[in-house]
DNA sequence: TCGCGTATGTTGACACTGACAACATAATAA
DNA sequence: TTATTATGTTGTCAGTGTCAACATACGCGA
């Protein structure tokens, strides 16, 4: 009887107030309503109504329509995170991690294409705050240790992480984007397939010298 | 006497009705405006506003706000084709002209990011509605062109043109979105000059051969 | 056990937006 | 000149994000 008193059926030891859970009822509320109807269409009255509760509910466990976008976002960044690592880990070589990495980061934009624009088209001002809370740092470390891991196996020459890093990110990044966008006319098995293939480039690029130099 | 009565001070032979050329005025602000606030913030009244008409006049010459924000987005293509082909046109050899045609994208898109923004992140119906007029056409006939004299002189190799394309737009539109969504932590000169390298390790990636194409 | 402070949820309101309808005005055409 | 049509305005509506005021229920201390 220490905390609670047994009133509810379902006692978590979270936030056992009112609605028990109404942040978590929240968020995945509108994690559900992104997925639906994307960055656009999104309100904070209809994530209100999906949880049940009055227009200006979500106001005590958000500060505003913008928090609970971050929040969201953070969400994706650890999903994402989470296909990136389970797609890495059938490859059985740094080399072929290094592509699977990327096709798993171009796999989460085509499964979750609402959720993934909304994680990278925040405004500046909730992209600053999701950068100083570090929302976005696991699944780019994800990406820095398979780099890191080609570096030690020679397949990727030795020097700065960071260039190579950005490299391979804003291939998959733009392949993602247009991808979703409907401006590569493949379907998925292609898109994936067509994403190791530019990685294959792109990285046999970088292994020929310091980022593939050549003088025409 | 014939058309005007010459009432207004300034009488050009386009649409001489009321407000004479209300539409570019229109789509000037538009794009003004977009320019300051960005796609989020855009607004249609506030558009009139600086037009100095209702909040209603937009009406008479774009179906809704939708077609405004098209119709803005032509307009950056536009710019977008004429930034590529004044940048690339410094180039001495097709080896050359390939990489400057992508940092011409990715140029653009450090100039007038909010542009940029509201050019790829049009919501599905409108954008679908931009490939059908054909919208975004001429910047991407610049890349084609490109990879095309590339290929004649032996830069690339011969075969299938569009996944060369599709590959280096991925990467250049994924450095460009990166860039000004604050992800890589360059200035626009050393955002274009990472811009150059990329290109030369993808293109030199492609060179090597199918696709770059490697085995573990 | 009781009562109070506070966390939580609701109701009401406001300014703003996109869109529609009705109306007003000006240019063209007969 | 007069009718028609293109253009611009006023008024209105539902919907939104946000704030303020109010209501409720939990937990703690007496």
């Amino acid at each position: 009887m220490s905390t609670s008193s047994g009133k509810t059926e379902d006692v978590i030891d979270s936030q056992p107030y009112h609605h028990a859970h109404l942040r978590k009822t929240l968020l995945d509320a509108a994690v559900a309503l992104i997925g639906e109807v994307g960055p656009r269409a999104f309100t904070l009255r209809e994530v209100a109504r999906r949880a049940g509760v009055s227009h200006n509910a979500p106001y005590r466990h958000f500060a505003g329509k913008d928090e609970l976008l971050v929040a969201v976002a953070k969400e994706g960044f650890d999903r994402l995170t989470a296909v990136m690592q389970k797609t890495l880990a059938r490859g059985k070589s740094p080399w072929e991690r290094l592509q699977l990495c990327g096709c798993g980061y171009v796999n989460f934009a085509l499964r979750w294409p609402q959720h993934f624009l909304l994680m990278f088209d925040l405004p500046p001002a909730l992209r600053e705050r999701c950068k100083n809370e570090g929302i976005g740092d696991n699944a780019f470390r994800v990406l820095l240790d398979c780099i890191t891991a080609a570096q030690q196996s020679g397949d990727l020459p030795a020097g700065d992480l960071l260039p190579l890093a950005w490299t391979a990110w804003s291939l998959v990044h733009g392949i993602a984007k247009l991808a979703i966008s409907g401006n590569l006319p493949l379907n998925a098995r292609s898109t994936i397939e067509f994403t190791r293939r530019a990685s294959q480039a792109i990285f046999g690029g970088m292994a020929v010298g310091p980022c593939g130099a050549r003088t025409p």
